[in-house]
DNA sequence: TGCGTGTATGTCGAAATTGACATACGTTGC
DNA sequence: GCAACGTATGTCAATTTCGACATACACGCA
């Protein structure tokens, strides 16, 4: 977990795919990994998609704006609890973050 | 999060559906116990499944059974973090999490 | 009955996560 | 230029969560 920091950082941004194999991830650890970044990257997008600023929802989340900034950042001291919490007070059912923590393999049926 | 715990410490180990409204939990704190529960029963399954004990996953865990045997029940002290892990550590995907997390709506295609 | 195995519960110091604050960055409009 | 706004980053004390330990409970078996 102190490893998994560093490349968080390097990382920040990506597909983490590539750096379990970059660095030597276990596989559950790059797959929590992996989960924690989708889920930051849909909250910003949800949250931006509701017209909210980072300082609104740290309201809604009796939390701060650099907090805000820090769980979608993908920051490493940002704990899943605190991300699924932000995507339900942002508005997502269970229903929509199991799809976001299923991954991207979601195969769509052709129009 | 103060008043959830007490809650919790009374409901401990059932069905939260009417917990919500029997003390007043907002929609996402419901949710997210709901969530919490969900897997947490999902994971003592998988481990008897694969035939090992709490000690067992434990240690693979690098923790200890005690604290398996709150992850478990569902214990208030219990991160998201952790329950997630223990999940991914006893051998779930991604896309299985993802359906415990999703709830019980899932509709079962007649043989 | 006592013994072994598996699980639950309570407690505690250590470690991780938190909200808050300061402050820097980037953009937009003046 | 420089405000104003939204966002990012670093730090820190307070809270939460952690692993560990002790211990109790429940069962099956000799």
């Amino acid at each position: 977990m102190k490893a998994a920091k560093r490349k968080r950082l390097e990382a920040d941004g990506w597909i983490v795919g590539d750096v379990k194999t970059f660095l030597g991830l276990s596989d559950s650890e790059s797959e929590f990994i992996e989960m924690k970044l989708a889920l930051a990257e849909n909250l910003k997008q949800r949250r931006i998609q509701r017209g909210m600023t980072q300082k609104d929802l740290a309201e809604r989340l009796s939390s701060s704006q650099s907090r805000v900034a820090k769980i979608e950042g993908g920051d490493e001291s940002v704990s899943l609890d605190l991300l699924v919490r932000s995507l339900l007070t942002v508005g997502l059912t269970r229903r929509e973050i199991a799809k976001v923590i299923a991954g991207k393999p979601r195969r769509r049926a052709a129009s």
